[in-house]
RNA sequence: GCGGGCGUGGUGGAAUUGGUAGACACGCUAGACUUAGGAUCUAGUGCCGCAAGGUGUGAGAGUUCGAGUCUCUCCGCCCGCACCA
């Protein structure tokens, strides 16, 4: 075998890999450890794109690099899914979900395996096996039976709050958070029934049941994402959609907002994913206040409006009162005479979904209530208005507007004629707000008067709080986490009622599995899929799922409809894979405490603020509850940028039957159709029989063409996707080039963080290095293997350690393209030379083996060694074959300074002349100081120290 | 609008972090050897110029002996968030 044949050597050392359990990881080991994760792929039914590989690429380079430096490197590989594509393949075609996703996985595997990854299948988890989502369920209820305490910023059992209930009520608790359950005494509390003692502790709960908002589908029967509506209508069938309220489980987030914040400062993760998540956080720092509204009718006798602000500093700025047309007290409130006018404004604005309201903020709208508030140092009488941009979701869903200090409030006062009191000392604000806090002095505000943003913000909040009509308080953006979801394939929830009261399964019970249906639509009723399922009730005493015509038994209960969001199942699944095959634990704490957590994670950006945000959740959670040691689940994380296909356009004569050539296409009025990239060359040129054949409408179409007889397309950058005919597989890459050809050239084309185009056109140039290199073991006439046991030269030494500095150096900064430059200058040089010395080529191999295995592997063995090159050590970097010495040579200056310099030793007379005389202006610099070291190499100053 | 990032040949991208700009590769041009199978090898290739030389990192200014790199202004592109009080 005196060529290089990729195909043989890739599938042989496959094999070889997954024959002699190369990859598995060990826990037992007394090398360091070192975790390293991909983000695990949904299998959909495209299998996958050359773009999906890129990060798995990168981590598989990072782990082998890590094998060889000595560490026990955990690198697992699984799949996400549970998913929206399977259920919807399953309502059209009738396939169940499961089916569908054993095939996706099949091919994947088989797509993942032919790139070569070093994955350890052994710990494969999926979240939609029952022995998976089992741990889903337990991580549920382990929520629901927790409760966050404010003074020990920690979660804790339930119990405990219970007991607290029973010892000293809730005043205590209430103090230190704020809460909407009325106070209660320990006797009241015991005297309460089981069904209100309940309710008041789902207040409490991790998760808990609630009323939430929702897009409704009448016509459909089912709640959309916003995704899933497109102007106001479903996007599948254009129905309306209207907003309902639905009792949904959700998550308690909002009371990890601070520690989630804080948890930032200790990960190394990318700035702008950081940013995302503390902008979705979004802490504000302000006051909350209290007006009092003037009484114009008895009913409104100690109502109070509260409002959040952020800058108590104004409040003698307050010049009205804004509401959003939800707020619960705008029917109260308002007065007779406004009445009409503000029940059309309130159902217009509802009318309107929440997508145009945002998109339409220049319009200013909104109405006067004809109610008043009370300012609560002047006394003031202010009027109380409503107005579509203050957002019931956030605050209060009120505000105390102060014209002068907010655009949004300036604008609105100048709309409708509001005054614009004027609180800032020197500035004029008839034209627009002032925002600027650094340099703010406040004016015409009494005992604020004379003073900057900070002082006033901090004595406005003191004398609220002596009044009782406001306290400092931290605002977050962050909102719990609506965690119900009416579809099919997701994870069931492990619950039943009892007298229309939640109750969880026990973990020996678990887990709960899927039930079985005939449709995946929602019931006739509006229900949600599951109520389709005959066998779905709970048998308390049997501790078993039994069919639904049981419930009439008294030990028998209807169980969730129910399923949970696709972020369920990722967001613990990291921990899983430390100890994938245990039945008693999520992970046994020996595993747990030897892995840790994820030293590097690889994935995309588009999760910053969901999967990123909940597994920081769940992991902090659980680790208050002493089931994780560590706070954070991912050290470290990379964001892989994505591939870009280049789709291919045929340009055709507007409304006609007639195909142009791109280069004729200016003489006509042209409209464009996806051509498939499949059917197009690199220089642009059309396979046109080959299109007319896959679009049979343009059979019989007529065709313009250049003046040579060809027909261009035009290309443009697009995503890659299968409805624009611009995918490129792997499969086709890797039988043509080899998999180390596609490995190397996903890492050449760019770094790995930036998103780029894909060209197959370059990857020659990879490929043709790689024939290169099985060139330098290959020679004579039949290119048979011949490496020397000779000592190699100077010069080979010398590019040899080059290039371990170099590799070394850019696979610690992730720098994957210029390494692989790197090895293109090393096999060219070490060409030129003829060298074909074993001490040369061995290290060789081993530095390039993370980047192309297959072939590493190959060489590895024909140089004599047994078994597989992953864990050979990582050759050592000598810096004393670069420059055989170093030696300092005093040298002068214009016969006045004296200063010594760096020199290799080979380096002439003439090139230090040569180096120094070329930097004239250098030495300008340099006189009249006395440097104490220039280190120079030939033709070049590198560096002046002194 | 706010926040973050970026702007280097025909193209993807390098630049020791302030020190010969354009490494490496694609493409292109010329040549060699040839159809022994996906070729290989040699030379050239930022722009202007026959050349010497000039010029050059989106535009303009600044700091510096020295700027692709630092600072400011402007222009353009991309990505987040989207009325957050």
């Amino acid at each position: 075998m005196g060529k290089y044949h990729f195909n043989e050597i890739e599938a042989k050392w496959q094999k070889y890999w997954a024959d002699h359990g190369t990859f598995h990881a060990k826990a037992d080991s007394n090398k360091p450890k070192y975790y390293v994760l991909d983000m695990f792929p949904y299998p959909s039914g495209a299998g996958l794109h050359v773009g999906h590989p890129l990060g798995y690429i990168a981590s598989d380079i990072y782990a082998r690099y890590k094998r060889h430096k000595g560490f026990n490197v955990l690198h697992p590989q699984g799949y996400d899914s549970f998913g929206l594509p399977a259920e919807q393949y399953a309502i059209q075609t009738g396939q169940h979900p499961r089916r569908t996703t054993q095939q996706n996985i099949k091919r994947y595997r088989e797509q993942l395996d032919q790139i070569g990854f070093s994955f350890d299948w052994s710990r494969e988890v999926r979240t939609s096996d029952p022995d998976y989502y089992k741990w889903t369920q337990w991580i549920f209820i382990q929520l629901f039976e927790s409760w966050y305490c404010r003074t020990h910023e920690k979660a804790y059992p339930i119990s405990e709050l219970v007991k607290v209930f029973e010892e000293e009520g809730n005043v205590g608790i209430n103090a230190s958070c704020e809460s909407d359950v009325a106070t209660f005494s320990a006797a009241e509390w015991n005297s309460f029934s089981e069904k209100v003692k309940e309710n008041i502790l789902l207040k409490y709960r991790l998760t808990y049941l609630a009323e939430t908002e929702v897009n409704w589908c009448p016509e459909l029967k089912t709640v959309l994402a916003n995704d899933e509506i497109v102007n106001g209508v479903s996007e599948r069938g254009g129905y309306p959609v209207v907003r309902k309220k639905m009792m949904q489980w959700s998550m308690r987030i909002t009371a990890y907002a601070q520690r989630l914040l804080d948890g930032l400062d200790t990960i190394d993760w990318p700035q702008p994913l950081k940013d995302s998540q503390t902008n979705w956080i979004g802490r504000s720092e302000g006051a909350s206040v209290t007006f009092k509204v003037v009484r114009h009718d008895e009913s409104l006798r100690g109502t109070k409006i509260e409002v959040f602000t952020t800058r108590p500093d104004t409040i003698f700025g307050v010049s009205f009162i804004t509401l959003a047309p939800e707020h619960e007290l705008v029917e109260r409130i308002t007065t007779m005479d406004q009445r009409f006018e503000v029940a059309k404004y309130v159902e217009a604005t509802a009318k309107r979904s929440e997508r145009e309201r945002m998109a339409d903020v220049k319009n200013i709208s909104g109405v006067f209530t004809g109610a008043y508030a009370v300012h609560p140092f002047t006394g003031e009488e202010i009027p109380i208005w409503i107005g579509d941009y203050v957002l019931a979701g956030y605050g209060t869903g009120a505000v105390m507007s102060v014209p002068c200090g907010d655009q949004r409030d300036h604008d609105f006062a100048r709309h409708f004629n509001l005054p614009i009191p004027n609180i800032f000392e020197g500035v004029d604000v008839a034209e627009e707000a002032f925002t600027d806090k650094d340099n703010t002095l406040i004016a015409n505000s009494d005992f604020l008067n004379g003073l900057s943003y900070r002082e006033a913000t901090k004595k406005a909040i003191e004398q609220l709080e002596a009044k009782g009509q406001g306290v400092g308080k931290i605002n977050y953006r962050l909102r719990d986490a609506v965690f119900s979801r009416q579809r099919y394939w997701g994870e069931p929830f492990p619950v039943y009622y009892k007298n229309g009261l939640p109750q969880m399964i026990e973990l020996e019970h678990l887990p709960l599995e899927l039930p079985e249906i005939e449709k995946y639509l929602p019931t006739e009723t509006g229900a949600p899929p599951l109520g389709r399922a005959d066998v779905w009730a709970w048998d308390t005493k049997e501790n078993k799922v039994v069919p639904n015509h049981e419930i009439d038994h008294e030990t028998v209960f209807p169980l969730e409809l129910n399923t949970m969001p696709g972020w369920a199942g990722s967001s613990c699944y990291m921990f899983r894979y430390m100890d994938p095959h245990n039945d008693q634990e999520l992970a046994s704490q020996d595993m747990m405490n030897y892995w840790e957590n994820v030293d590097l994670y690889v994935g995309g950006s588009e999760h910053a603020t969901g999967h990123l945000l909940y597994s920081r959740f769940w992991v902090k959670f659980l680790y208050d509850r002493g089931i994780l040691q560590v706070e954070e689940p991912f050290k470290k994380l990379i964001n892989q940028g994505m591939i870009l296909g280049e789709s291919a356009f045929v340009h055709r004569v507007a409304d006609t039957n007639k195909l142009v050539s791109a280069g004729m296409k200016d003489n006509y009025e042209t409209q464009q159709v996806h051509a498939n990239v499949s059917h197009v060359n690199t220089s642009n040129e059309l396979d046109i029989e080959a299109f007319k054949k896959w679009r049979p409408d343009y059979k019989d179409a007529e065709v313009i063409t250049e003046e040579d007889g060809t027909f261009l397309v035009s290309r443009e950058i697009e995503k890659m996707s299968k409805s624009k005919y611009n995918v490129v597989n792997p499969d086709d890459i890797c039988s043509q080039y080899g998999a180390d050809s596609l490995r190397m050239y996903e890492m050449f084309l760019g770094p790995v963080e930036q998103s780029k185009p894909w060209s197959t056109a370059g990857l020659s140039g990879v490929h043709s290095f790689l024939k290169k290199l099985w060139r330098l073991f290959h020679g004579g006439d039949n290119n048979a293997f011949m490496v020397s046991d000779d000592a190699a030269p100077k010069e080979a030494h010398k590019v040899l350690h080059k290039t371990i500095k170099k590799v070394e150096e850019d696979i610690e900064n992730f720098s994957f393209n210029t390494s692989v430059s790197t090895f293109m200058i090393a096999v060219n040089e070490l060409t030129a030379m003829n060298c074909n010395h074993r001490e040369i080529l061995e290290p060789l191999t081993i530095l390039i083996s993370p980047y192309a295995p297959h072939i590493a592997e190959e060489l590895w063995s024909k140089l004599g060694h047994d078994g597989s090159i992953s864990t050979v050590a990582f050759p050592e970097f000598d810096a004393s074959r670069l420059v055989e010495s170093e030696k300092e040579y005093p040298i002068s200056f214009n016969g006045k300074m004296r200063f010594k310099m760096n020199l290799p030793l080979d380096m002439s007379k003439d090139d230090i002349e040569a180096a120094v005389m070329a930097h004239e202006k250098t030495q300008q610099y340099l006189e009249g100081r006395t440097p104490k070291k220039v280190i120079v190499v030939p033709g070049k100053i590198v560096n002046i120290v002194g």
